[in-house]
RNA sequence: GUGGGUGUAGCUCAGUGGUAGAGCCCCGGAUUGUGACUCCGGUGGUCGUGGGUUCAAGUCCCAUCAUCCACCCCA
């Protein structure tokens, strides 16, 4: 048999593997989000990437393209149909309910995580993709939505990204209102069917709301002049977005209201929120919510408000990158390269790297290790982005001293004593911070 | 699901139907205990996969897979 005959075996469409290269940077982002979710009070939730098929075609809705075409759904051993998330709203509210923590409570929540839709990949739209969201129940105020938007703005500033993505709003209105506009687009539609496309003739039946957001230009003209959403809805819902709209101006949050933003999902209503960016091509937005007031009741729990938004990882790591925006020391690497300078040298460099390790814990210690001629081994420590190679060697060793080689300065190496190592290092360093 | 581009060394890419290439990376040496700059040498390919045309295919044709971009949809 040649190994002609072996089927390479690859990553599945659309799943990328993330590369040691690669995971500084998501570290780096993921960082900044736990500390603003810690500073603004939500609390992490993990869910299973698996739940019952059921739970997402209840909350996402039947029609859409997501529970229509996008999920991955299998049978389970015992032939109970499962499914691979592909949003995390929906799990987070059914845990939510399911432990009680929206009995006459409120809730602030985030979550973290893969997610799966089966859609032809490309630029910033993956099969297995990640999602940072928040959820937060119970509050009916347009307090918690300014409160919401207000969080990843802080973000977006803590990232250097404010200047590069825009604040989109509109309002879908109740429920009700945003059923009885429903018709109403409809109805206005119809008068116009020489004008739609293929796409929107579907959508006439399924989503019409969605028509809106077409980007043909040929139907521009008539989209222009459609009814508005803004126009029908409802006192309260009317008054909830002026209340949040004055929020934010106070707070010095830039806004374009966006008549024809619509969220995908069915279960959003009255406020909807996106932020988008123009630097990553097709897939421009980085960041969507909403309010769900409806869906907690949907799914079988008592009526209960909720806001929250996703946010892309994939697309905004990729926008950072494209801004150059994650800082060169958040890159990974270690501090001190610790090499024996032959073989014999080994134990002695071993039990010194341990040392160092115990007496400084912040301390990024890498030993050289596979042996080679003290040249590869002096070329590795250049190569392992350390500011210093440490040297251990006979002399060394009868001495009970190590070698402070510094990689990236103009600068005499020097001789410093075993005991006093770790306390030298820490000076080195912080000087050099 | 639709349309277009691209698949040649680990990476970036040349390659006119006639013996498989460069730069970078990696390894060794020039220097017995000092990296980066320089010089010398070396490892590494069933040219995405499978068919077809031809005396001869990396090159032409067909299919297929992967990838990228856009539509659709969405974070």
């Amino acid at each position: 048999m040649s190994k002609s005959a072996v089927k390479k075996i690859q990553a599945i469409r659309g799943m990328n593997d993330l590369l040691p290269s690669d995971s500084p940077r998501w570290q780096f982002f993921e960082a900044k989000v736990r500390q603003l979710m810690l500073r603004y009070g939500f609390n992490e939730i993990r869910t299973p990437i698996v739940e019952q098929t059921a739970l997402f075609a209840r909350s996402i809705g039947e029609v859409t393209d997501i529970v229509e075409k996008e999920m991955y759904t299998f049978d389970d051993r015992n032939s109970e149909s499962l499914t691979l998330r592909p949003e995390g709203t929906a799990s987070c509210v059914r845990a939510a309910m399911e432990h009680g923590l929206l009995y006459n409570q409120t809730q602030r929540l985030w979550y973290q995580g893969p997610m799966f839709r089966y859609e032809r990949p490309q630029k910033g739209r993956y099969r297995q993709f990640h999602q940072i969201g928040i959820e937060a129940f119970g509050f009916d105020g347009p307090d918690i939505d300014a409160e919401v938007i207000l969080l990843s703005a802080r973000l977006w500033q803590e990232l250097g990204l404010m200047e590069h993505v825009t604040l989109e709003l509109n309002s879908l209105g109740s429920s009700e209102a945003r059923a009885a506009y429903r018709d109403t687009l409809v109805a206005y539609f119809e008068q116009h069917l020489d004008v739609l496309d293929e796409d929107s003739k579907r959508r006439l039946t399924s989503n019409p709301l969605r028509i809106l957001d077409s980007k043909n230009p040929a139907m521009a003209e008539m989209l222009d002049a459609a009814p508005q959403l803004m126009d029908h809805l409802d006192t309260e819902s009317r008054e909830h977005f002026e209340q949040l709209t004055a929020m934010l101006e106070a707070a010095g949050i830039a806004y374009v209201i966006n008549p024809r933003l619509v969220r995908g999902l069915d279960y959003y209503c009255r406020t909807v929120f996106e932020w988008t960016t123009t630097a990553l091509g097709s897939q421009g937005t980085v960041c969507a919510g909403g309010r769900y007031d409806g869906l907690v009741e949907q799914l079988g729990g008592k009526p209960t408000p909720a806001v929250g938004f996703a946010m892309g990882i994939e697309r905004l790591i990729l926008l950072l990158e494209t801004l150059e925006l994650i800082p060169e020391d958040a890159l990974g690497g270690c501090d001190v390269y610790l090499l024996p300078m032959d073989d014999s040298a080994t134990t002695a460099a071993i039990s010194l790297a341990e040392r160092l390790r115990s007496e400084l814990p912040e301390l990024r210690v890498q030993l050289h290790c596979g042996g080679g001629s003290f040249k590869s081994r002096i070329k590795k420590a250049d190569k392992s982005h350390a500011s210093m190679a440490i040297l251990l060697g006979e002399d060394e060793i009868t001495q009970q001293s190590a070698t402070v080689k510094f990689l990236r300065d103009d600068r005499e190496q020097q001789s410093v004593p075993q005991t006093a190592l770790g306390r030298t290092l820490r000076e080195l360093l912080t000087a050099n911070a």
